[in-house]
DNA sequence: TATAAAAATGTAATCGATTTCATTATTAAC
DNA sequence: GTTAATAATGAAATCGATTACATTTTTATA
């Protein structure tokens, strides 16, 4: 395990010059560089990153912050984010907050503490004040989820324009008894949603039954299932479900399967995402497609200028719906 | 951002003792503790790991090494082994390398410069020379699947007997022809798997038919549902499919039952792994339930001794048969 | 060939902590 | 009240790189 000054030795010359050969600097004659790569080849030297990034004052670290690693959703959403950090030369540490403040509070200390450059958090609800205090003095990128009033620069999609075509949708093929099975309204992503449905029901002259209404703590697959049980267990039972999660929609396939309904013909049933997952249900799921990959770019290509120190704007993305089983019979 | 040179002045002591409060020494009188204290809250002073790390000569980073972040597999192993990491005041640094070398190399790059103290992959097929080597100067740990002779510590479970059981198990409830759904026989596991397969066969006095077994590149649910067409093919079509993977045994699931047949009174299936998503099918999966957190526990538990220069050896732990719809009538 | 300009290289400071060793202050023992 | 032992503190080296600035070497120009 040579380091930089044995390599300056071996070759003849200052660590200096051996840095700029490193750091790929021309002003090195073509001899010097060759003695330089020669002895870095006969010492098996690897320039540690620890002296750099001490000198450099970066850790070429980006911490993403997700409420959990179970729901594929975000998984595609951190490749996206990897792909471009990747080719800027910056690593990912990815850290599951499971909505704890405390967990998240480890996670912010590596970046109070120099470790990381910058944060992608998909999971502001928890800890705002913190947050907007440490992006006063860090780099933050919210994404996906946002809060509004923070300043904190976001990337995301229009929930209530994709939750309004999803239920219109809906009222297209016929339906006029929808339930919504919403997350809890602490996020606004919930919020937004509940207002499109709002406004695709008035819209169409359909009187919003608040019973319909169902909200669950997560966004998991027993949620969905617990949610759709009481759903079933309605008076006059809807003969359609929006869903603001997939997996949400396929707890609540299942659950209707298992009470020996029929999905599309009792019940049609959409969800929100387009996880891998919703493909490989049966029925398949009818789904709004949000553009995971793209947004996981973008959170990153902002993430990168802002630690450059450049101003960003907030962006939103575009959606798709998606129609398959579970809405065409 | 203060530093402890700062911090020092502002305490009226030398950096030594500050950094002596900070590790939490006890050679230091309490008034002169307290007098450092409040120069650090005064200052709002966190200490830098980047100085630390250069002067202590580690990075508290482990890299975990996955082929792919989309199976649900290796989600449950990264919590466990988050779990220990973080008790033990490391981070995890998440690695995809789609089984591609030179990403790999990438990630690799990162232990040979310091950046990470430590490596548990879960993907050894690639690169192995490589990773051999690697394992001379650095710490490595190799998670559910392995390199048989490459002297790297390995945590897994027993494939053969997992198979022989999950095989065994369709031939109790009376299945004769079954057909064997495995990866790509490069992997240990695979031919692990196969073993187990034909054991069951032998010991019951079924003769083995090759064109019941299939291999499929990779454990994908496309996978899954393309080798499934093929089995649905063939001339004397199986009873029962024993799949290596949940996402194989989900895709052959959609095409059972896009052929109109029904699971399991027409084809019996079994998968592997018990990922989250087995139980969220229609009808739910009988699959081999890994002790996936564990195995991340006791590999992050490994690695961190090996780092500390410790002996460690291999583990075997523990599998089991979970009987659910997908073979019960 | 002498001199100025440009290119190549080196010296030493620096990033921010930890830690060894030396020194000073305090306490204990007689 | 000494002296020895112990506790508390500080000075300075150190980890391994980068880089500003100084110096030397080379090249260009007249």
């Amino acid at each position: 395990m040579a380091n930089i000054q044995q390599v300056a030795k071996q070759a003849g010359v200052s660590v200096a010059t051996v840095s700029r050969v490193l750091n790929g600097q021309n002003s090195v004659s073509a001899k010097t560089k060759m003695r330089v790569e020669e002895a870095i080849k006969k010492l098996n030297y690897e320039p540690s990153l620890l002296g750099r990034n001490l000198r450099t004052s970066e850790s070429r670290l980006l911490l993403i912050l997700i409420p959990t690693i179970s729901n594929p959703f975000y998984l595609e959403i951190i490749k996206g984010i990897e792909q471009v950090a990747i080719s800027q030369n910056y690593n990912i540490l990815l850290c599951e907050t499971d909505s704890n403040p405390n967990k998240e509070n480890i996670y912010f200390d590596l970046i109070r503490k120099k470790m990381a450059d910058g944060i992608i958090t998909m999971d502001p609800a928890v800890n705002v004040e913190t947050l907007k205090k440490l992006a006063e003095n860090f780099s933050i990128i919210q994404c996906s989820e946002y809060e509004e009033c923070s300043g904190i620069p976001y990337v995301t999609i229009d929930n209530e324009e994709a939750s309004y075509r999803a239920v219109k949708h809906l009222i297209q093929i016929g339906h006029h008894n929808i339930a919504l099975m919403n997350a809890d309204e602490k996020y606004l992503f919930a919020r937004q949603r509940k207002m499109g449905y709002k406004r695709a029901l008035e819209e169409n002259g359909i009187t919003l039954r608040n019973e319909y209404i169902i909200s669950t703590p997560n966004l998991g697959f027993e949620n969905g299932q617990h949610a759709m049980k009481k759903i079933l267990n309605l008076q006059d039972r809807p003969t359609a479900v929006f869903a603001v999660s997939d997996l949400l929609a396929i707890g609540a396939l299942k659950e209707i399967n298992a009470a020996g309904l029929h999905v599309p013909n009792d019940i049609a049933v959409v969800g929100f995402d387009k996880i891998d997952f919703s493909n490989m249900t049966n029925p398949t799921l009818t789904t709004i497609a949000q553009p995971m990959r793209k947004m996981g770019n973008v959170a990153a290509r902002m993430l990168i200028e802002k630690i450059k120190g450049e101003e960003v704007e907030s962006i939103l993305l575009d959606h798709e719906l998606v129609i398959r089983e579970s809405t065409s019979r």
